[in-house]
DNA sequence: ATGATACTTTACAGAATTGTACAGTATTTG
DNA sequence: CAAATACTGTACAATTCTGTAAAGTATCAT
């Protein structure tokens, strides 16, 4: 489970646009020469950044490349899967069925729970920070908290949990 | 950003040995028909899982693997970074700066703060989730919560955010 | 002892991904 | 209109990952 080249790099790109604002632009070539990649390689990224509607694209002379919509309306999400794909393959099961014809697992697959739902985790997380929050440097907004202060709970069971046991969060099955 | 192959195979192999307990036993023979998987195949994924001290294997006659430790023990974070290395590579900067000696981004990089701060985000995450949360089917603790009831933040700032904006969670930056 | 069984290791073919090369199309400037 | 500039699309070499193959080592039953 890692980030790939192509969601690094096409992140910077993007990354690197929205801090020239809507009206900006700039060339591949400029693009390629802040990020330090290959002319060729970057155009590769931006028309992926382009088809996913992410970017927008002046072709000719006094052509290049703008953000498509302002960097608080883009979250990672949906940057990273424009770049990568699903963080779950929705074939999961069919793709990882080894040599049987379907997922030994299908009827009750605690596998795919537990990985659907990590993938929904981090959707949820990815999706909540923008371009925007990159740009302004906001990433301890969310990030760098210290790990025994860090919870991830149900609302409702929270409540009760702070006035209970603060260190170790056990809400009910 | 997916999970790999090795990753699903090899955690499923290791949750149906976690099915047999401390003391239970299977062979590879066995683990591959259950899984679905060929035989060298899975050879290769138990060797991955018994070098990282995962599980434990018997040689000769009637020997076979067994899971190491209490399934209790085992967080999804230590498997998965067994079987495919770091999340987020440790040495990112150097191996992702393009055509240049070092990142372009180095003085201040808020990609690798970004996605830093996502892979330990997830580390945490997996971290807390065990082997016997999957064997219990206990995905439903910390997944599956509404979108809207999913809240993840500073416990400091959280009993505030509780009795002010209850859908909208926006701590001080 | 000896053979059967089962784990261990290294090497390798096929597939997917990475990054490059290059020919093509569109637009502006003069 | 013609040249320069810049995006677009396809094809391809290099690398990495996936899954297989095969030879080797250890242990137990007989």
């Amino acid at each position: 489970m890692r980030i790939t080249a192509v969601e690094e790099y096409g992140l910077r790109c993007l990354l690197t646009l929205a801090g020239k604002g809507t009206s900006g632009q700039m060339s591949i070539s400029e693009i390629a020469e802040k990020e330090g990649l290959s002319i060729p390689y970057a155009s590769k990224l931006l028309g992926i950044l382009r088809r996913a509607g992410l970017v927008v694209a002046a072709r000719g002379r006094t052509g290049g490349f703008s953000i498509a919509r302002d960097p608080k309306e883009i979250g990672l999400y949906e940057i990273l899967t424009a770049l990568g794909g699903p963080l779950i393959d929705p074939n999961h099961c069919q793709k990882y069925s080894g040599q049987l014809d379907e997922c030994v697992h299908f009827a009750n697959c605690s596998v795919h729970d537990i990985l659907g739902g990590l993938a929904g985790f981090v959707q949820d997380f990815l999706s909540k920070t923008t371009l925007q929050d990159l740009l302004a440097g906001n990433t301890s907004r969310r990030l760098f908290i210290p790990e025994k202060d860090l919870v991830v709970l149900n609302k409702a069971a929270l409540s009760a949990e702070l006035t209970e046991a603060p260190t170790t969060p056990e809400p009910g099955a």
